[in-house]
DNA sequence: ATGCAGATTTGGAACGATCCAAATGTAACT
DNA sequence: AGTTACATTTGGATCGTTCCAAATCTGCAT
C-alpha cells in the first residue's frame, strides 16, 4: 500500500483520517492527547501523522476554540540592548509556555505605535506587552486595543488616564530607589556637589529617578542645585553635547548621577573633551548596566536591571493575567542592584 | 435606535452586517476596499465598523484564502546587538509590507531551534528567516519546516547538504573580502607578523574570514604562522582568556585580525592585563561595527555590516521570494565597509 | 436472548472570514 | 413591453480545526 505521491497541498486532519480509515474527530482527539482514544488506534494515527508530514494548523484550531496562543510584544527600540535582552527573556518564557511572540517595533513614534498595535491585534494575540513610545498616550492605546486584550505596560507609564482607572498591569523598575542608592553611594564617597544629568522631564522614569536623587540629597542635607539638573535626550551624542552645561557657574559639581548608561557614556566623552578624566577628576553613575558599562574607560558604576529576567517576569505576569482575567490590576516594581565600579571615585580634593 | 449594549463577545462581520441590514459578503467587500460596492453603502458600513469597534480577524481570513501574513524570524542570539538591530530592520520592512513578525530565539542550541521552528510553523508563517544555531544541520531544519515554506538563511551556512541541492535563499556578509580588507590595512600600516584571532573553525563565517586573511597575507608574501591562528568562542570573556596564546613563542605578532568585535574587545582586555596598550603597542581589528566599537579605548577599526539595513534587505528578499516562488535560489552577498579607527596603529618599532 | 455500563468512535454544526455563481435593481435602447 | 447592459448585492459552500450529542462496540451479569 503506497502513500499518495507527495502533493504540494498542505496535509490536513482529513488526509490523516482518510489514511487511517478513521474520522476527523478521532484524529483530533489523538492530536490533543485525549485519554479517550484506544492505545492501538492512537499508534496508528501517530504513524500516519509522521508518514504524511502533518503540521498542526493552530490558526484553525484557535479560530474554533476561540483561544489564542500568541502574545504581542511591542517595543519602542529593539536596537537598544536593554530592550533586546528584555525581548529575549520574554520570548524564552513565552516559548516555554507554548506561546509564540508577535514582534512589533515602534521606533519611539506614537503614530507608528498605533499602526503596529492595530496590525498586531488583527492577528488576535491573547495579550499585549508594551513598552510605550515617548509621547504615546493612554487614550489612543486603549482605543487601538479595545476592551478585550489584557495589556502589560513595561518600563514607562502611559499618560492621560488616572492611575485608578487604568485597566492594565504594569512592570516597572525601581527607578527611585536605584537613583537614591547611586546618590547615597556618591555622598558616602565624599561628594557634596552632585548633579543630576540627562533624560527628559516628561518621561516618567526620569522623574522617578530624579525623585530618588533629591530624596538622597535632602536626607544628607545637601543642596539640590537647580543649575545642575540638566536635561538631554537619552543618547550618548546629546549627552556629550550638553556636558558644558555642568560647568557654567563659578562652582562646578564634582559628580553626576546620570539618567542612564547611554547618557553616562556620553558624559564621559564630553568630560574627556574638556580635559577632565572621568573616574579621577569627576565621578559619575549610570543606570541599566548595559554590556558596555563594564568595559568603559573607566568601567561605569551603575544600576543593574537584569533585562533578561525582567523579560521572563513580564511574560510570567502576562501568563498569570491570562489565567485569571478578573483579578485586580497589579503594579510590579522590580528591584535594581547597585554595581560599583571605578567611575564613582572620591572627589579629587578629598 | 440604540446599538446593542457593549457585550464582551468579539464583534464579527455578522454583527456589522446585521447592524447595516446587509449581507456578510457586502461587508467583506467593503473591508477589502472593493470598487464594486456603492459609495453610500460603503460609508454606512464604515460608520458601523467604527461604531461597534470591529477588529479584523486575519486568522480567519487567512484560513479561507489559504494565505498568510506573517513571517517567522528565528535568531540564534537576540541579546547580541548585531542580531537585535537586524531584527529591528526585518520587522520594520515587514511591517511596511503589511506582514507581522513571529519571533523565535534559539540561544545557539540546535535542539531548541528544532522546537522553536516547529512551534512557529504551526502558526503558518508565509516564510522563515533563519540565522542558524551553531551546530544546526540542514537535515533537521528541512525536516522541521517541510517542503512548503520558503526559507532564507542569514549570516551562517547550514551544513549537511550540498549547496547545489539547497532549497533556500541566502543572505550572507562578504566575510572573506572584509577580512582581506582588514588584513591589507594592517599590512599597509607596516605590520608583518599578524595573527588571526577568535572564532570556531567549524563556523562558516569564521572560515570565510580566515580565508580572506590568508589571501591578503599570501598576496603580500607574508607567512601565515599556524601558532597565531587562535580559536576561541566568539565572546569577550573567552577572548580575554585566550590572549596569552598569542605570546607563547619567541617572536610575538604585532597585530591581530579578530573574528568579530566581541572578540576584539575581549582581546583588548587581555592585552591591558599583560601591560600592552592596544592601539599603541599592538594593533587589532574587529568585525561588525557594533555600537561599542566606536567607544572602545581605543576606538576599534572594524568592518561595518549595517545590520539594520541587512534586516531590511532580508525582509525584501523574503517578500520577493513569496512573490515569485519558482525563481531559482538566490545567494546574496552583502558588502561590508572598512571603518578605520585608532586601534589599527602602526607597529611600535616602525 | 436482553439489558446495561464503559470504552471508543463519529457526523455535523460551529468559528469568522472569502469566494463564486447567481440574483436583484436600474437605466437605456430597440 | 422586451431586451440588454451594467452596477450592486447576496446565499451558501468552504478553509482546517474543535465541540457535542449521539452512535457503535464490547463484555458481562441477568
Amino acid at each position: 500500500m503506497s502513500s499518495h505521491p507527495p502533493t504540494h497541498r498542505k496535509v490536513t486532519l482529513n488526509d490523516i483520517a482518510a489514511g487511517c480509515a478513521l474520522s476527523r474527530a478521532t484524529v483530533s482527539l489523538v492530536l490533543r492527547g485525549s485519554p479517550l482514544v484506544n492505545r492501538e488506534t492512537r499508534a496508528r494515527v501517530e504513524r500516519e501523522l509522521r508518514l504524511q508530514g502533518y503540521v498542526y494548523n493552530r490558526a484553525a484550531a484557535n479560530l474554533r476554540r476561540r483561544t489564542s496562543t500568541s502574545i504581542a510584544l511591542v517595543l519602542n527600540d529593539l536596537a537598544n540592548p536593554f530592550f533586546a535582552e528584555f525581548a529575549a527573556g520574554v520570548d524564552e518564557a513565552l516559548a516555554a509556555a507554548g506561546y509564540v511572540t508577535l514582534l512589533g517595533c515602534t521606533g519611539e513614534s506614537a503614530s507608528r505605535e498605533q499602526a503596529v498595535l492595530s496590525s498586531l491585534l488583527e492577528h488576535g494575540p491573547a495579550g499585549i506587552i508594551l513598552s510605550p513610545a515617548e509621547h504615546s498616550n493612554a487614550q489612543d492605546v486603549l482605543a487601538a486595543i479595545g476592551p478585550l486584550s489584557p495589556l502589560l505596560l513595561f518600563n514607562r507609564e502611559l499618560g492621560g488616564v488616572a492611575p485608578e482607572k487604568a485597566r492594565w498591569d504594569q512592570l516597572a523598575l525601581d527607578n527611585q530607589r536605584g537613583a537614591r542608592l547611586a546618590t547615597e553611594h556618591l555622598i558616602e564617597r565624599g561628594h557634596r556637589r552632585i548633579a543630576f544629568f540627562g533624560g527628559h522631564h516628561d518621561s516618567s522614569s526620569c522623574s522617578q529617578r530624579r525623585a530618588g536623587f533629591v530624596e538622597a540629597m535632602q536626607a544628607a542635607d545637601l543642596p539640590v542645585e537647580p543649575a545642575w539638573q540638566i536635561e538631554c535626550a537619552p543618547t550618548r551624542l546629546d549627552a556629550a553635547h550638553r556636558t558644558a552645561a555642568l560647568f557654567g557657574g563659578d562652582a562646578a559639581p564634582t559628580a553626576a548621577v546620570c539618567y542612564n548608561d547611554a547618557v553616562a557614556l556620553g558624559l564621559m566623552l564630553g568630560l574627556n573633551q574638556r580635559g577632565l578624566r572621568p573616574g579621577k577628576d569627576f565621578a559619575l553613575t549610570g543606570f541599566d548596566d548595559i554590556a558596555e558599562a563594564a568595559l568603559g574607560m573607566p568601567p561605569l558604576t551603575t544600576l543593574s536591571t537584569a533585562p533578561h529576567e525582567r523579560g521572563m517576569q513580564a511574560a510570567q505576569l502576562m501568563l498569570q493575567r491570562l489565567h485569571e482575567p478578573h483579578t485586580p490590576n497589579r503594579q510590579t516594581i522590580a528591584p535594581v542592584k547597585l554595581v560599583i565600579r571605578a567611575s564613582s571615585c572620591p572627589p579629587p580634593a578629598f
